[in-house]
DNA sequence: TCATTAAATTGTT
DNA sequence: AACAATTTAATGA
């Protein structure tokens, strides 16, 4: 496995340290947060703000090491898991572009409790949790966005469990979709979810022939569209519900 | 910009 | 798991 990236906020020596960049002008676009903090803060952030560039399968973050950071997705896609290692009940979570994560360790300054480990070459951006901090002791807006975020994801986590317990492959199928789509967790995702079936297969615990065939079924059921290394959403709430419609008929 | 080639992804067995 | 077909990305004229 791949050594664990960790931006740096320095960037002054070390190989951790020279992989972390200052972002681009069109990645600070998809941060949604920026927008909501003043001038000062916004300068405060920016400065604080690393990017770093991963590969398939790289640890983020790994469970039980130090919170140094607040992460977000800017492009590519990661999934975040309970350790394997134990033998715990597994719950992946995908996390897609728009997506920032890691507020609930890095609030109460804990280890971190999950792995977050990336499915295809992304770019993940991050803030000191000193930053995060003194965003949220100021910052209204920046209050909000994380305050919506933690009870977001309160509800993903409800459907996470939900998805494990579903056993038809073509339910699990819709409801992870569905879960991903999340407008107000992942406003970076869109109409079109940029996610290859392979990475489908290892979010839903899969394998990928059967993914394409959980994806056909939902496409002639008129929910999804199935593109060319993504999935097109034509019936956000339709994908919610699949299992209860598929019990019903 | 276009044509060619390589790589990635999909659909099927 | 392996294969062929299709789509995208990369390369160079």
């Amino acid at each position: 496995m791949p050594p664990i990236v960790i931006p740096s906020a320095e960037g002054a020596h070390g190989v951790r340290a020279s992989r972390s960049r200052a972002p681009r002008p069109d990645e600070l676009d998809s941060i949604a947060w920026l927008a909501s903090l003043t001038d000062a803060e916004r300068e405060r952030a920016l400065g604080d703000l690393r990017v770093v560039n991963v590969q398939p399968g790289e640890l983020v973050c790994r469970i039980g090491r130090p919170v140094t950071y607040w992460f977000g997705v800017l492009d590519g896609l990661l999934k975040m898991s309970s350790d394997t290692a134990l033998g715990v009940p597994i719950t992946f979570t995908g996390l897609p572009p728009g997506g920032w994560f890691g507020e609930g360790t890095v609030l109460k300054r804990e280890p971190y409790r999950y792995n977050i480990q990336a499915l295809r070459k992304s770019v993940v951006a991050g803030i000191t949790a000193e930053t995060f901090h003194w965003l949220l002791d100021r910052s209204i807006g920046f209050n909000r966005f994380v305050m919506n975020q933690l009870n977001e994801r309160l509800g993903q986590f409800i459907a996470a469990r939900q998805i494990d317990r579903l056993t038809h492959p073509d339910a699990r199928v819709a409801r992870s979709l569905a879960a991903l789509f999340h407008p107000a967790l992942y406003p970076g995702v869109g109409e079109l979810l940029r996610i290859t079936q392979q990475e489908l297969g290892y979010l839903v615990g899969l394998s990928r022939q059967r993914v394409n065939e959980a994806l056909a079924a939902l496409e002639v059921a008129g929910l999804i569209r199935v593109e060319y290394g993504g999935v097109r959403v034509l019936d956000l709430a339709g994908l919610r519900g699949y299992a209860a419609a598929d019990v019903a008929a």
